[in-house]
Parts: structure tokens; sequence; C-alpha cells
DNA sequence: ATTGGCACTCAGATACCGCGAGTGCTAACG
DNA sequence: CGTTAGCACTCGCGGTATCTGAGTGCCAAT
């Protein structure tokens, strides 16, 4: 077992090679800390932690640099993370307050998110999960042509256009959406589909072509609810940070352009410690982002988990800063939300 | 003036440098290009042409790579730019084909461009100009909240929700919804506000307050229409063309996350020739887009343009195949609209 | 267990060199 | 006059050699 000096040696190894982005050695280490022993003695340790794979040295005899395994460690091991800088905190508020509507929310929340790290940041639109209906409204575009609007209690709202194929009746119409609010209003988006499977009976055969393909227009609006969105910012962040991958980093921003990507990795991750989820370089599976660290938290509406946000950085990132900033704004966030 | 074969040898340098990234010398010309003259001829001609500032040497006796003005000469005097290939209108087809709603035609749209012509592609979304009010929608959230939807004939929808700070009458919301509709329906979004100036006065004075605040959020969302929106993709596009910049792309990316800053510049531009607009390197007055050129042209619905989209990447692009490229897209935007 | 001492290693910085693509110029040519 | 061959000259780039110093690993002493 290593002792508990070890440990704090990991912990300097850490915060300097974060701060300074040098491989550090047993020289600089006890000037800049005060462990009250010698270099000498550091080296013992050092070659300690390597044994455990904690660390690594870049080159036979330069500084060493902490490992995957190295950052987890100090990450299991910190005890409380930082607190967030009074301006921190209102930059967040500022930004978050005087947003109407949920895109404007949700778009301020990311940029703030990454100017906050100074990493690339994400944000999960609610998902279907609790969300239950609002409204539903069909609006008449051409002679043939309605929109069909869904709108969630968080907010979220999906358009979607249908060719009814034939001239309909406004009052067709207006009787369908009717009904239809009485049927689905409040309930659970996910019992939806259920719910209609036979609505169409309560209308006359020569209407049921059109309720027919509004049900259709609902069910797919429902599964365009259940793909999953999201929306980043700071890719530049990132790319400023090239040099912190050994290769280049187009890989990374490749695989972080496919939203598919993303949301698998996001909805993979489950909170552990601190209420964040994070996953440090190889731990990730996912193909051109075994350099990169992924630190995730989730936000509610209405008191439940409804979607996540986080930020993605190289593994080389302030973790006690980020996941302090990560759950900062996720909290805000449903505040926001909720009021 | 300058000769026809010196408008040649530029272009072909234009296109080798374009294609090869390597400062293209006399001899290499005249072996890939037939010019039936020597390429102490071809000197004679590249001097001139550096005399015009046309194209110029990194260094001392190396090959000539264009100048921006270069370029813009090149550009000018393109006859015919490249056809798309088969494969490539089929691709736009069918990622355009089969979206719903606008947004996902729009972000289909900027994903497609991007990948057609490998370069970082942005849309924006159409603006107030032309646009008139499709519907207005006031649903209830809750006993003093209700939820407003702004649907344009273009598509997008506003939403704005309104504390309107009492209890309401679901019988009101109702009223003021048809009138408001009834006035409002088909009419410019430019003249919403005129149009309701004196609405208020349609009603009984204790009811005038809970009028007034779904007024105010009704200019709320046509300002919010006016703010211009816009979406980019392939940013990793632009990050993988980092050689190309002779710094870093990170003022570059800055630049470019800062919508505020594209949207202006998009807003500036207006089409010039073969319908695009066109700006090559320090033709660009945004501080960090020096390097870069940008390329824009304008789409259409119901006749009208009502917004733009286009690429920004290196100076060092394939002009021809991306002129190309956003035309066609544009042109397929337009009748997908339309559809 | 800790420490001072010491030989050893090796990446990165610096300097130097030679190659060769490419130029500019001049004199000759049709 | 436009074109061309010839030629001296330039200079960036890649490769090699050298130097330096931070940092290590180990050992004997405390």
């Amino acid at each position: 077992m290593l002792q508990q000096r070890s440990i704090e040696v990991l912990r300097a190894i850490v915060q300097e090679y974060i701060a300074t982005k040098e491989p550090v050695g047993s020289k600089t280490l006890v000037d800049r800390h005060d462990f009250g022993v010698s270099s000498a003695t550091i080296r013992n340790d050092m070659a300690l932690l390597e044994e455990e794979n904690l660390i690594a040295a870049p080159h036979t005899s330069s500084g060493r640099v902490p490992t995957d395994k190295g950052y987890r460690l100090f990450v299991d091991r910190l005890g409380e993370v930082k607190a967030l800088s009074g301006s921190e905190k209102s930059a967040i508020e500022t930004l978050l307050i005087g947003s109407n509507d949920l895109d404007e929310i949700l778009s301020n929340t990311v940029r703030v998110l990454s100017k906050l790290t100074n990493q690339m940041a994400m944000v999960q639109y609610p998902t279907l999960g609790k969300s239950t209906v609002r409204n539903l409204e069909v609006l008449s575009v051409t002679d043939t042509k309605v929109l069909l609007l869904l709108v969630t209690d968080s907010g979220r709202i999906e358009q979607h256009t249908i060719e009814l194929g034939q001239k309909y009746d406004q009052a067709l119409i207006d009787e369908i959406r009717a009904k239809l609010n009485a049927v689905l209003s409040g309930k659970l988006l996910s019992s939806v589909q259920e719910l209609i499977t036979d609505f169409r009976d309560g209308f006359a055969p020569e209407k049921r072509n059109v309720v027919q393909r509004i049900l259709a227009g609902i069910i797919d609006s429902v599964d365009a609810n259940r793909t999953e969105k999201l929306i980043v910012a700071g890719t530049a962040n990132l790319a400023r940070r090239e040099s912190d991958f050994s290769g280049s980093i187009t890989p990374v921003l490749d695989a972080l352009e496919e939203q598919v990507v993303l949301l698998r990795l996001i909805s993979e991750m489950q909170a552990e410690q601190h209420g964040v989820s994070l996953r440090i370089g190889s731990e990730n599976q996912f193909e051109g982002l075994s350099e990169t660290s992924v630190l995730v938290t989730g936000y509610e509406n209405q008191g439940s988990e409804v979607a996540k946000l986080g930020v993605i950085g190289p593994t080389r990132m302030d973790y006690s800063g980020n996941i302090a900033a990560v759950r900062a704004v996720a909290r805000y966030l449903t505040k926001i939300l909720q009021g």
C-alpha cells in the first residue's frame, strides 16, 4: 500500500504538471511544495509511484507525468472541490437570468460553461424520459398541409409539417386538436403512442384519413423528441489545447462533431463521486477520445433529472475547478428551469 | 496590361498551389501545363505578375504563391464553375429530402455543405425581412404564466414565456389569441409592432393589463426573430487546415465562435459574380480572418431571399469547386423550403 | 527510513554544412 | 521584340555533430 506521503507527492505532481505542462522532477517538487524531506526521498517515492503506473517518464531521465491512472487516483482522493469565485457565480447568473425560451437558456448555459472551464462544453436537451405533453397545436399552412407543434413541459417544442394529401375542413382540424389535447395534455411522452392507438375510432370514417395522418405526425414528433439533441460550444478551447495531444487534434474534433458519438458517450455515463461522472483518457472507449477527459453531470426539471451537461478536454485539465464549474452550472440551470 | 498568357500562368499557379500546397516554380509549371514556351519565358511572365502583386515569393528564390489579389483575379476571370458530380448531387438530395422541420433542414444543410466543400460551413436562419406571421398561439403553463408561440411562414418558431403577474381567465386568453390572429395572420413581421399599437383598446379596462403583457411578449418575440441566428458545422475542417495559416488557428476559431461576428460578416456581403459573394483574405476587414476566405450566397423562401449560407476556409481553397457547392446547396435549400 | 554524493542518460537547443530548386540576368537567336 | 539557353547566385531545408543541463538511479553514510 502506498504511504500517505506518496499520495501527497502524486497530488503535487498532478498540480504542478497541470499548471506548467512540464514533466516535473524531484527537485522542483521539493522547491515548491513543503515536504520537509530531501529530493532523494521524493525520488524514492516517485519510483514507487512509477511502479504503480501512476506516473510515467516521457523519456528516460526526465521529469514525470501523471498517467490516466494517476489522474484517476488524484480525482478520487480529491477531498473538497474548489468553490467558485464570486465573480464566476455572478457570471453564471447574469448570463442565465434573462433568457426566455429553452433554446436561449441552453445556448447561454453551454456558453458560460465553456467560458468558465476553458474547455469544450456541451448541454443535452431535456429528453423524453419524464417529460409530459403541455400542448398540441395543429396549424394550417396550406390547403392540404398542416403544421403540428408538440410542446413539452420542459419547454422543448417539436414541429412537424404534415401533408394531408387532401383538402381539409378547418372545423375538423379544430375538433382533432381539441380532442387530442383532452387526451394527451399532461401525459408522459412515453405514453403518447399507447394513448392514441384507438383515437381514430372516435371519428367518422370519412375523417379518419386526416386523423390518421396527424396521428402519424405525432408519433414522429415524439420520436424526434426521443432522438436526443445537444449543443456544444468552445471547440476553439479544445483547438487551443492542441499541444496537449500527442498527434493532431483533428481526430478528436471529428469525433466530437458526430453528435451521435457524444450522445452515446453522455448516455453511458452515470453520476459517481461528487455527483459527477468522469472518464479519464483511456478509460474512454471511444476511438479518438483516448487522450481526453469527459466530465458530465445531470440537471433537473420538475424535480427529476432530464438531461446532462458537461465538458470535454485534454486529460491534463483542472479537474477540481472543472468539477466545481460543471456542478455549479448544472445547479443554476436546474434552478432556472423550475423558475 | 497583362497579356493573355500571363493570366494563364496565374491560373496555373493558383491551381498548382491549391493542389500541392508547395510554392510553384517556373520549371514545374512548364512540366505540368502545356505552354509551348520555355521556363525562362514563364519566368519573365512571373516577374511581371510579381510586379503586379498577383503572386509573391515566400523567400528569395523559391517558387511563388498567389497573393490575395492574385486569387481575386483568378476568381474574377473564372469562366465557368465546375459542375457538381452526380454523386455529390445525390448526396445533397438524400440528406435534404426527408427533413421535416426547419431546424432539421438547416442542420442537414450545413452538414452537407461542410462535407461537400471540406470547409467550415454556416447557414443563417431565415430572417425577419419578408417573413410573415403564420400563427400566434398562447398556451397556458401555470395559473399566471403563458407560453407565447410565434410561428412564421418560413417555419421558424419563436417561443416566449410570459409571467402575467395575476391569474387569468382561459376565455380571455382565447379571445386575445383569436383577435391577435385576426389582426396579425399573414402580416409581415416588420409591421407587427405597428399593427398592435392600439390593439389594447379593443378590450375592457380590467383586461388590459393581461393584454398589455402579452403584447410586450410579442414585441420581444419579433425582436428575437430579428436577432439573427445561424448554425455552423465542420469546425474540424478548419482545424485540419491549420497548416494553411501562418500562426495558430485559434484566433480564427475564436472569431468564428462569436456568432455576432459571423452575422455581421454575412450581412455585409452582397452577391456579386456567379451569384455569390466572396471575400478573399485581407479583403476581409475582420480581425483574425485575414487569412481566410468567406464565400456566401443567399437562399430563398416564397420567391425572395430570406437568408444566406456559405463556407469559410483558408485563402488556399478550391474556389471553383466551393462556389459550385455553395450555389448548388442554396438552390436545393430553396427548393426544399418552397416544397 | 532518509540523505548527500556521484556517475550516467538523453532530449532539446545550437551550430554548421551541403544540396538543390529556383531565381534573375545577360547575351544570343529567329 | 519576344523567346531562349546558359549561368552564377541565393537561401530554405534536412541532416549531422556537439553541447548542455535537468533529472535519474544507486550506493554508502547517517
